[in-house]
DNA sequence: AAAGATACATTAGATTCTTAGGTATTGCAA
DNA sequence: TTGCAATACCTAAGAATCTAATGTATCTTT
């Protein structure tokens, strides 16, 4: 795990995106599917995510609908139609910002 | 100015970058080539850059000298060697950040 | 003469994270 | 069967990094 500092402000995005593309997830899928996809490169932490979590809820992007697994809850999250306007915007920022800053820096990402 | 979260934990990138260029450049002359590099797209406010520098030098990857241009100081900064090491390494970390969120977001950078 | 640009700086407060804790259930290996 | 790892939720204190506001002073342009 590296560039601690980079990650702030991409958790959003991040938890946006995810949703769109799963359509429904609960908080610790998220970190074990985050974890999966980037090699244990980004370890989201439950202290960070779970208060991100409650705030979309808050600010009406996310709606929730519990689950229960034998005794176990799950929460599971899904996007509302405000949610799916904000990911599309959140993901152009993204994309903005990382071309802003390739002119800035001046580096290539060859592929 | 978008994205303001996202610019989080760039700063020393940039300004690393920068005086890696430009061999030595005052706090007010970086301000304004990051404005004029990114079509005003990023500003640097001083709150953030004066400390940043100061940082920079007390942990030893930049040094200074003051000039005076009439009765007004500069204070320009420069790249100590450990400083020459750290810019690579910051450069590096930002691109493989960008490429990972690029795996985990799935998008593009069409140029 | 005044306003805007140049040039440095600090501080209060906001935001976003990490670290560290807490509770409880389930599955698996010793 | 017992205890540890994994699953699953959560909060709270403190760190780090920024913004916005403020301050000081000089120089340039209108």
């Amino acid at each position: 795990m590296y560039s601690k500092e980079l990650l702030k402000g991409t958790l959003r995005t991040i938890v946006l995106k995810l949703l769109s593309e799963q359509g429904r997830m609960y908080g610790y899928q998220i970190t074990q599917e985050v974890k999966a996809r980037t090699n244990d490169q980004i370890i989201l932490t439950e202290g960070a995510l779970y208060p991100t979590l409650h705030k979309l809820e808050a600010e009406g992007l996310l709606t929730t609908e519990k689950e229960y697994i034998g005794k176990r809850v799950r929460k599971y999250y899904h996007l509302t139609d405000t949610g799916n306007v904000a990911v599309v915007a959140k993901i152009q920022e993204f994309t903005d910002f990382v071309k802003t800053m390739q002119r800035l820096l001046d580096f290539k990402l060859e592929t």
